[in-house]
RNA sequence: GUGGGCGUAGCUCAGUUGGUUAGAGCGCCAGGUUGUGGUCCUGGAGGUCGCGGGUUCGACCCCCGUCGCUCACCCCA
């Protein structure tokens, strides 16, 4: 035994074990699934980038790029950064390879972030995501908004809500700030204590704080919803026209304003009513029109969405859905074995080489000991092998699902197993 | 970075105004006769009471520090 402390996970960091990451497998395998049936196909970038990539990419006044980064030197002096967020590594991706257009990419990634962690946020977090790269056709941006409310409702989600907004491009966002600079600076003293010293850095991040005092100020502000140039009103009503065809609600929020400096046109969120905290994004994306030439590519457009792993959990907590999706995995079968030769492990090979999910116990425990393991372990079938059914040329195959205590098990010949096994596993 | 709450078995917690061998439930292991689970019964293993210091005849309990967890602000997923 040593004498120093055993070591943890990092702050802010967790374990996904057992019958968590069995949840984790669901949801990833179903997102996996709705974005293959949008013709997506998986991006897998490093987890690292030059520091460069997110600093430009997201914005050097940004929280994020500012002080939450894991930033590191490599044995080469080269400058580092754990990626902060999925985005920016797919469009640098998209930039060394040119590939051809529309670039449909989905990615299932790590996050890492510098911030005292609390409920629904940590330093480790772990985002599904898509991109689509090079072009602006507004029925991508409806394709990207559906494929995420279909996922949501997919996982079993109800109680959500969509809020959608546009920022309108580089030029009229611009001339929209030179008003909303204009009218703040006529109120500044109004504004919280926050935003009072510091709305004149990003005037934007004022329209959405929470407190009262800015949100009575804001709510006589002009609003960029309103300031949109002919383009950009054109695009953003053919998103919402696309989304009313679908059937999906998604009610305009004209101060939604996102946090990464790259966003320009659609932008959106979905909100939990579930989530009772302040971490009630589910998920979030929109469109980033100058990023790619941001990072040093060819002008081009893009749109992407993401959503977090850990609060979609704690979202399916908090409406009580258990199910998670029907994806839990339980074994197929449980082999019980008392004769200790190598005709279990034989056994083993051959269903495992059907397909089928097999367990065992080890160390050469009771009978009884092994059908409470074969119990636990939510296998349809138990297959006993002992010395008689080895004599025999049979297994026992006792089913564990039988909700009565009656004993329904039958012998089977070895060599008709796989056969009846099909039969017994077939039909849920 | 700032502030609040909490650290007792693997898990969830109890522990009387500080008093001697620290408890429960669940989980785990083994039994309940002759090879068989889910209910039930019996027994067992498992704890430096986060860590360090202080007060005291005596500390799980009081004080200080520290680390960790948690919640909130900020920002986001």
């Amino acid at each position: 035994m040593s004498d120093t402390p055993p070591f943890k996970a990092p702050i802010g960091t967790h374990d996904v074990l057992g019958a968590e990451s069995a949840r984790w497998e669901g949801l990833i395998a179903t997102f996996a699934n709705f974005a293959h049936r949008y013709g997506f196909h998986l991006a897998i970038t490093p987890m690292f980038e030059d520091v460069g990539v997110f600093k430009r990419g997201i914005g050097e006044e940004s929280d994020v790029a500012r002080k939450e980064m894991y930033v590191f030197q490599d044995r080469g002096e080269r400058t580092y950064a754990l990626r902060p967020e999925g985005t920016a590594p797919i469009v640098r991706a998209f930039i060394q390879h040119n590939p051809t257009t529309p670039f449909k990419a989905w990615y299932f990634t790590p996050a890492f972030r510098y911030e005292r962690p609390q409920a629904g946020r940590y330093r480790q977090h772990h985002q599904l995501g898509v991109e689509v790269l090079g072009t602006e056709d507004p029925m991508l941006d409806v394709e990207v908004v559906s494929l995420a409310q279909r996922f949501f409702e997919g996982i079993g989600l109800h109680r959500f809500r969509l809020l959608i907004n546009s920022m309108g491009d580089a030029q009229c966002r611009a001339d929209y700030v030179v008003l909303l600079r204009d009218f703040l600076a006529h109120h500044a003293d109004e504004l919280c204590d926050e935003h009072a010293k510091v709305w004149s850095e990003n005037p934007l991040r004022v329209l959405d704080c929470k407190n009262e005092r800015c949100i009575a100020v804001t709510n006589e502000a002009p609003m960029l919803i309103d300031h949109l140039c002919d383009a950009c009103r054109v695009h953003f009503d053919a998103v919402r026209g696309g989304l009313r065809a679908l059937g999906i609600d998604a009610t305009l929020e004209p101060r939604l304003v996102r946090g990464f400096d790259y966003y320009s046109r659609t932008t959106f969120e979905f909100i939990s009513d579930a989530l009772d905290g302040a971490q009630n994004a589910i998920g979030g994306g929109g469109r980033y029109d100058g990023l790619v030439e941001q990072l040093g590519g060819k002008p081009s457009s893009g749109i992407g969405f993401g959503s977090g792993v850990e609060r979609l959990l704690l979202t399916l907590d908090a409406e009580g859905i258990k199910d998670d999706a029907g994806l839990r995995r339980d074994l197929d079968i449980f082999l019980v074995d008392t004769v200790g030769t190598d005709a279990p492990v034989v056994l083993l090979d051959r269903l495992r080489h059907e397909g089928y999910s097999v367990d065992r116990s080890y160390d050469q425990r009771s009978m009884k000991a092994q059908m409470k393991l074969a119990d636990k372990s939510g296998a349809r079938l138990a297959l006993l092998l002992g010395p008689q059914e080895l004599a025999a040329g049979e297994v026992t195959m006792r089913d564990l699902r039988s909700g009565d205590f009656g004993a329904t098990q039958d012998r089977v010949a070895q060599v008709d197993l796989l056969a009846v096994l099909a039969q017994r596993l077939k039909v849920t």
